[in-house]
DNA sequence: AAACAAATTTAGATAAGTCTAAAAATTATT
DNA sequence: AATAATTTTTAGACTTATCTAAATTTGTTT
């Protein structure tokens, strides 16, 4: 049996080794998890007791198959409860990452499965996200990050790298939201900040949140 | 903070002192908990220590109402869950049980809030059973177990007291389910047993059978 | 390549919830 | 009312996930 701990230690390492392709370091996941770097050597050793890890002493750690099915599993469940939330309950995009974080645990293949089909098979989650199908596989979009778009080009906001509240309703105040149409007016060298056009309004963007935002041109 | 065990546990409690009037054993909690007695009595310790529940040594434990709002507040949110897995999900009424055990402690109040409107404001879920509403109010119906029924008088179906698999398959091989008209035609003083008439067929149903099933005169 | 810095691991401790075995209190029986 | 049976509690130990502090390995500089 898979403990609740080891999904959220296994979770974080998919993130952190850009979706189960790279090495992690240890003081990386420790950060990540918000626990010591000593606590976190504990868990990859019984993650890889447990075959959902390689690791070889002080050379960090990747996820087997069988951990990134389980890490898989776990964002698929994540991101179709979000999408519940905002669809069916009126949560705002900005209020399910947390609650989401506790559903995503709830273990039932006909929960999931049929909340799927409830929600019409969902591909993507209120931040732009893709849901991995059943199998495992994501609907892959081609975005770029609003960071390194093209000025003068017409661009559609697709998703969101940060999921923090304080950024969601940043971009809530501003007008910007899933769909918004952007297009680029000006890079200023100086500070990477970026003045971009909106329907109805021209504004200015810190480099922080031109890191943030991506975009698909269209 | 309230752990998991803990609220389990005030569950247990809250079950069987009667909806939180009566006095539990240590031996009752710890067979209902699947542990051992030791073990309960180190919980219940903690839960007094933390005023979920007045205890005396050898004297058994009674809720304090902080005990009996939490373990009210747990049911909502375990029969409202298995509302939502029957009439959304496509869930059948012997299945719902033991994802909700796990749905029930997802601690949100605008998830349980927006859930609750989502359905409908529902007063009773798949089983019969009242859902207490926000303030822990429940509705109350006056339901008498098809065992003490009177021979000759029309009642309806309205609730089970076991909630298993096997139970609940069991009435739906003989169609019986929540709703289902049934007049009874004989009490068998032998072993308890009672023939019933249903719409099309008339069936005998043991005593374990006569003791599970509520039925509200119409 | 020696020495320092950074990252990682080990060792030993702690808290929550559980267990077994033994002791103590309560209840039942004669 | 004394003894037996049952229930409950205590004492000490185990597991999981965590911590601090010390030790070890790796890497980086000079």
């Amino acid at each position: 049996m898979i403990t609740l701990t080891e999904e959220n230690y296994i979770k974080a390492i998919y993130h952190l080794s850009n979706n189960g392709t790279e090495n992690v370091n240890t003081n990386a996941i420790a950060e990540a998890m918000s626990t010591k770097a000593s606590s976190a050597t504990d868990m990859i050793k019984k993650l890889s007791e447990k075959n959902y890890a390689d690791y070889k002493k002080y050379q960090g750690v990747t996820l087997t198959e069988k951990g990134k099915r389980v890490a898989v599993n776990i964002i698929r469940k994540h991101r179709l409860w979000e999408v519940f939330l905002v669809e069916k309950l009126n949560f705002t995009w900005d209020e399910v990452h947390e609650v989401a974080e506790h559903l995503e645990h709830i273990k039932s293949d006909k929960l999931i499965d049929e909340l799927d089909a409830f929600l019409e098979h969902p591909t993507h989650d209120p931040h732009g996200d893709p849901i991995p199908d059943k199998d495992g596989n994501f609907q892959h979009i081609d975005k770029i990050v609003l960071a390194k778009a093209s000025i003068g080009v017409a661009y559609k906001c697709v998703g969101v790298d940060d999921t923090s509240t304080a950024f969601l309703q940043y971009l809530d105040s501003n007008g910007i939201a899933l769909g918004t149409m952007i297009t680029v007016m000006h890079k200023e060298p100086y500070d990477n900040s970026v003045k971009i056009q909106l329907k109805d309004s021209e504004i200015v963007v810190s480099q922080s949140v031109a890191k943030n935002l991506y975009l698909k041109k269209i």
